[in-house]
DNA sequence: GTGACACCTGGTAG
DNA sequence: ACTACCAGGTGTC
């Protein structure tokens, strides 16, 4: 076993970071937690000021993690605002991970108009189906597939892992993948804009998905994804920084168009700067919390 | 360039 | 048990 010693300056939340809805196969057993990283199975806990793990390099759990992130520099430049102060004093060491490119991408896709168990279910069962298992501490844990056995998949298998009509956008993402005439790990040398306009080609991929799989596995720490909970956020907080009928207008309906999309991502883009998507999962995180205790309406 | 509307299916509140 | 409704949106008319 190994250990990472935490310094006060540099919070983190291992349980809110797995928690908050950015990854969706981790698993905690008894007091350790676990999840597949590449292909080993990652164990890990945090107690008295450090983290704990096994079967990962040092270097590969700082990684992961985003414990390079500078969290506290970041923290300050977003927090500029009375809601947003309010909000990283609440939200205490949550970070953003830095998963897997090819596996952020599916899970993303996967996402659209589901709820949060359902997605876990649905990953759950096409690693079970696709990946490679392995044994570790007498549990059974399984690798996420490679494109290569999604896209040599056939739509009814991945329909019975509750896809729905997502099995054909996996199925088609993945053959692009395995054929290499999408390089998903290369986006991550790509600018932001760039790497955007290549995963919006993908059938499956609208703006929020792309900007899920920028921030969550790309290194774009400046997407601003827009879902329900975080549109609600700005209108609830930030409604007096845009215009009075655009926020009547995106707060009647469910989804917003790709304009309204863009408006409301731009301004957290343009407001919080190039940590937006902390900014971002803050808000999300906060929004989200206040609402299962319900202290909103 | 916008705006309804359907979409697979599982979870969950009544 | 049974139904109704909604879910980390996107593609399509």
């Amino acid at each position: 076993m190994e250990e990472i010693r935490l310094d006060d300056h540099q919070p983190f939340d291992l349980e809110l970071t797995l928690c908050c809805g950015q990854t969706f196969r981790w698993s905690k057993i008894g007091d350790w937690w676990y999840g597949t990283v590449g292909d080993k199975v990652l164990k890990i806990r945090q107690a008295y000021g450090k983290l704990e793990f096994e079967n990962a390099s040092r270097k590969m759990v700082e990684e992961y993690f985003g414990l390079k992130d500078d969290l506290q520099e970041i923290l300050r430049q977003i927090a500029k605002d009375q809601h947003m102060q309010r909000v990283v004093r609440t939200v205490k060491g949550l970070r953003i991970l830095r998963q897997n490119p090819w596996e952020c991408l599916v899970s993303y896709i996967c996402a659209t108009y589901k709820s949060i168990p359902a997605i876990s279910r649905m990953l759950h069962c096409l690693c079970k189906k696709f990946g490679e298992k392995i044994f570790f501490d007498g549990y059974v844990f399984y690798t996420f597939p490679e494109a290569e056995s999604l896209a040599k998949a056939g739509l009814a298998d991945l329909a019975e892992c509750g896809l729905g009509y997502r099995a054909k956008y996996v199925l088609e993402t993945a053959k692009k993948v395995y054929s290499g005439e999408l390089q998903v790990e290369s986006l991550r040398l790509k600018g932001f804009k760039e790497a955007r306009r290549e995963l919006l080609i993908l059938k499956g991929v609208g703006l929020k998905v792309a900007d899920c799989v920028l921030l969550f596995s790309l290194e774009k720490l400046e997407a601003f994804p827009v879902d329900v909970w975080v549109k609600r956020a700005l209108i609830r907080h930030y409604a007096s920084h845009l215009d009075g009928n655009f926020i009547r207008k995106v707060a009647s309906k469910r989804s917003p168009s790709i304009r309204e999309y863009e408006l409301l991502s731009s301004f957290g883009r343009n407001y919080f700067g190039k940590f937006a998507g902390y900014a971002q999962e803050y808000l999300y995180h906060f929004e989200r919390q206040n609402f299962k205790l319900n202290l909103l309406p």
